[in-house]
DNA sequence: GGAATTCCCCGTCAGAGGTT
DNA sequence: AACCTCTGACGGGGAATTCC
């Protein structure tokens, strides 16, 4: 398999273990997942992920012979493109829903961070479910406290004069790399912390997932009892 | 042992959506 | 409108594993 083929068969399996939770608590695939991910999507794309434009540009040829006389309906065109919620606000939903489940803490002022940088802490997240329906954390899954970018720049970041004192086109220029050296500098650290989250998010939904099944199970086997308690014996 | 493949991480870009 | 943040996509590099 190459790299990029591994790479769509991670994202495939990452969708459908939301799908499988999402249809396991409340017994449907979500609205937004069943609209906006048909299944001939999935068969052109390969992927379950939110489509490129491209992608969608297929789509939307392939669906001309489906439904030409109709207008493309655009909201549901709206609804492809646009964004899942972020990883924080997901876990952050699901920690409200679920207590145990850890939230990623919103970015702080810098007076009430200590540390300038990020903070990753070693807290108990994995999430168990007790007999009593609760659910409980075990495990180490770091959590991370998200502080605003210190006012200190890295080394080599250099703070140019304001944009009106500047004359020459030397000195547009350097303005020009510095501003793109700093952006890149923050993507760079936003992709790392992007990335963190994600992992915390897959590993909470294979949590998740655990539970889930260990639920289900008690829940079939509760239902055999049931059944064998209540129906008629026949002999 | 070396080539091929897989896995993991990273940096960058593009673009959606939020904020100022 | 300009700027910022977040995240999917892409491709590269290095380590680990598998295959011959």
């Amino acid at each position: 398999m190459s790299k990029c083929g591994r790479k769509k068969y991670i994202k495939t399996n990452l969708r459908q273990m939301t799908m499988e939770i999402d249809s396991q608590q409340d017994g449907s695939i979500p609205d937004s997942v069943a609209e906006s991910e048909s299944a001939h999507m999935q068969m052109q794309t390969g992927q379950n992920s939110i489509p490129t434009l491209a992608q969608v540009a297929t789509i939307a040829e392939t669906d001309e012979s489906a439904e030409s006389e109709s207008v493309i309906d655009f909201h549901k065109h709206r609804e492809i493109l646009s964004r899942r919620p972020s990883y924080r606000k997901i876990l952050n939903e699901l920690s409200s829903d679920v207590p145990g489940v850890p939230k990623i803490e919103e970015e702080k002022s810098e007076e009430e961070g200590t540390s300038p940088n990020i903070a990753a802490m070693a807290v108990p997240t994995s999430i168990y479910q007790t007999s009593t329906g609760q659910y409980t954390t075990t495990g180490d899954m770091p959590t991370y406290q998200i502080r605003a970018p210190t006012t200190a720049l890295p080394q080599g970041v250099v703070m140019a004069a304001s944009p009106g004192s500047l004359h020459s086109p030397q000195q547009l220029a350097e303005e020009a790399t510095r501003k793109r050296e700093l952006r890149l500098m923050k993507n760079r650290e936003a992709a790392k912390e992007c990335r963190r989250r994600k992992k915390e998010y897959v590993k909470c939904l294979e949590s998740r997932v655990a539970v889930l099944e260990v639920q289900n199970k008690k829940l079939i086997e509760e239902l055999e009892t049931l059944k064998d308690i209540y129906s008629p014996k026949t002999d």
